[in-house]
DNA sequence: GAGATTCTGGACAGCGCTAGCCTAACGGCC
DNA sequence: GGCCGTTAGGCTAGCGCTGTCCAGAATCTC
């Protein structure tokens, strides 16, 4: 007999305890070198090291995370993966917790509280190292979850009001400044009469309204009709349809404030197909200027958001939280830019 | 001393040894219970699964993981975020492992078999249940890697050629055939001097590219200087650069067949811009047929593709092999379809 | 009815890692 | 030199679950 016929399973795996026998230490020694927890003296963290490299040897994550209650997964939580702007603020979120040695964990809320929640909940199963999640405006239970689930979390895309309560962190922008900017900007170029066109409706599409009608207000401007809200998802196609709507029914209107570049860029191809002169007889303007809307016809008007900025910085927070810091501004405001093209 | 302070670490987890007390069973009969493993009395069940409800009880996927040597988590390899195409699959193939119970580890790619083969190397270690990977073409260490770790994989998007050796399990559709099938719709409306632009040039772009040559040379209309080539990625601002190009260089050219709709949408943009009349002037075809084609002035031509079914199908097949049945048919062929619409 | 086969529950021993204690060594201080 | 505080390595005991083996009961076979 020259195997002993192991009795037990045996994965072939490089082992905490192959190091530790090849570098003549404990394999506790080796763990505390690999992860710098707790003073080893040099020497041996170098002969660790080297036996390590030597046998190619990986840290096993399941045994890890059993090992310490923490896994070394992020759940990201994002409304929808059809609006471009989450999938840049995915995009670089993920690249940037990669580069920390995180895995990102997806979960599509599709503007449901309820589907977040559920989602949280099996997310925080797998005892995530860090959430995070997309707004502020989160049910009753999710925000308990997050609360007793003691995972460190940041918010991205929104900031809180003065007023409200703070969550703990956050990074983005104030969706209502930036509509309201934007608004002013069309003010500016001699518009009075700016349609507001918005649909999902979700809490930034609102705030975004909000920031309208408050700069329509401080130039005496306002007046209900010339809110458009529809609670379709966006799309190039609403875009045209909301933009006809519009034009037929408040042919006075010298403007249109689309809440987001989708519709916008609809409302410009529409706009093309019924000859309906662009900025001369109505100027358009966007939001998030995605790819392409520096190549419609005219250009598109837009407010530049720093979503792939918030993705990155927010995922960069939420690394420091991780390791144990304390971040020195909870929320970070990295600010918009109004994009002036053609369209007004 | 009301509590005997314990010695160690407790997490307050329902585990199952508390749902086995409850239940008056064994640990392990539980287990069994609820996994379906091996056969165990139907009132046992009934019992355990009472228990279990009762205490809300949640299996640590952690220590499951590192019993068992798979976890739940499934890796899904992309080329890009920035490409609606793979999000849509992302999406589908993301929402049919949810609804199994996986979770969906993303990586992405950058077109870079060396990440790839970097982002799989990470994600094995894992141990994820299952594969989802892009592409059939990948370096050696890449397939070495898929072959070793016997992890249930399925290829999404392309399929193997009938000479070529066949990866186990592929859904998608023949990128060849579509790009033939699309330069014989133009062939067949009368276009002879047909030219093809492609960017990125993917193994995807460079078979549709094929596919256009060879329906070229059937209809012997096949010259070299018709095909415009260009490694950089694909955007709508490139797709009127190149456009600009080919007519500026190839007045002659009576179609032009770009690689993906991005281009092509670009185009279209650029001969509104360029006032060149599309199709009378040219006629201009896309692929995939992304959002927003349909509302292009004039609508695009473009090849449906269906990336979200294969995202969905990708995901059902693999859920097949990670219960361990083996799916009838090895590669799946989801088809496309000719879109035809205003610009050809 | 004895032996062979299947079926079902359970004991046991880990999977690979880390938290919590312990201890030996070291240095500083009066 | 004795005392104490600090530092660094190691032991032990799990984290919560499942693969493997085993044993007793149930079923089948001739």
């Amino acid at each position: 007999m020259p195997t002993p016929a192991k009795r037990h399973r045996s994965t072939g795996r490089v082992t905490l305890n192959d190091v530790a026998h090849a570098a003549g230490v404990s394999p506790i020694t080796v763990s505390r070198a690999l992860r710098g927890e707790r003073a080893v003296d040099p020497a041996l963290v170098e002969r660790v090291l080297a036996a390590s490299n030597k046998l190619g040897y990986v840290p096993d994550p399941a045994a890890r995370a059993l090992a310490s209650q923490r896994s070394d997964h992020v759940a990201i939580l994002i409304p929808k993966l059809s609006n471009a702007l989450f999938v840049d603020l995915l995009d670089a979120a993920q690249q940037t917790l990669r580069a920390g040695g995180f895995q990102t964990l997806i979960g599509v809320t599709h503007y449901d509280e309820g589907q977040e929640e559920q989602l949280l909940r099996e997310q925080l199963l797998h005892r995530p190292a860090g959430l995070l999640i997309t707004g502020l405006n989160h049910n009753a239970a999710t925000q308990a979850l997050m609360a007793r689930s003691q995972v460190p979390c940041v918010h991205l895309m929104d900031l809180p009001d003065a007023g409200q309560d703070e969550p703990a962190y956050c990074v983005g922008f104030r969706q209502n400044e930036a509509g309201a900017a934007l608004t002013r900007h069309l003010l500016a170029t001699g518009r009075r009469r700016i349609a507001f066109a918005g649909a999902q409706l979700d809490p930034r599409v609102m705030q975004r309204l909000y920031g309208w009608r408050t700069a329509l207000q401080e130039a005496g401007c306002y007046e209900p009709t010339l809110e458009w809200l529809n609670p379709a998802s966006s799309s190039l196609a609403l875009g045209g349809v909301m933009f006809e709507q519009i034009m037929g029914q408040t042919p006075a209107v010298d403007a249109i404030f689309f809440c987001n570049d989708d519709l916008a860029q609809g409302a410009l191809l529409a706009a093309l197909r019924l000859k309906i002169e662009v900025p001369a007889r109505v100027a358009i303007a966007g939001f998030n200027d995605l790819t392409g809307s520096d190549q419609m016809l005219p250009p598109l008007t837009s407010v530049r958001t720093p979503r792939a900025r918030i993705g990155q910085a927010g995922a960069e927070m939420l690394l420091g939280l991780m390791r144990g810091d304390t971040p020195a501004p909870a929320c970070v405001d990295l600010g918009f830019e109004i994009v002036e093209r053609g369209s007004s």
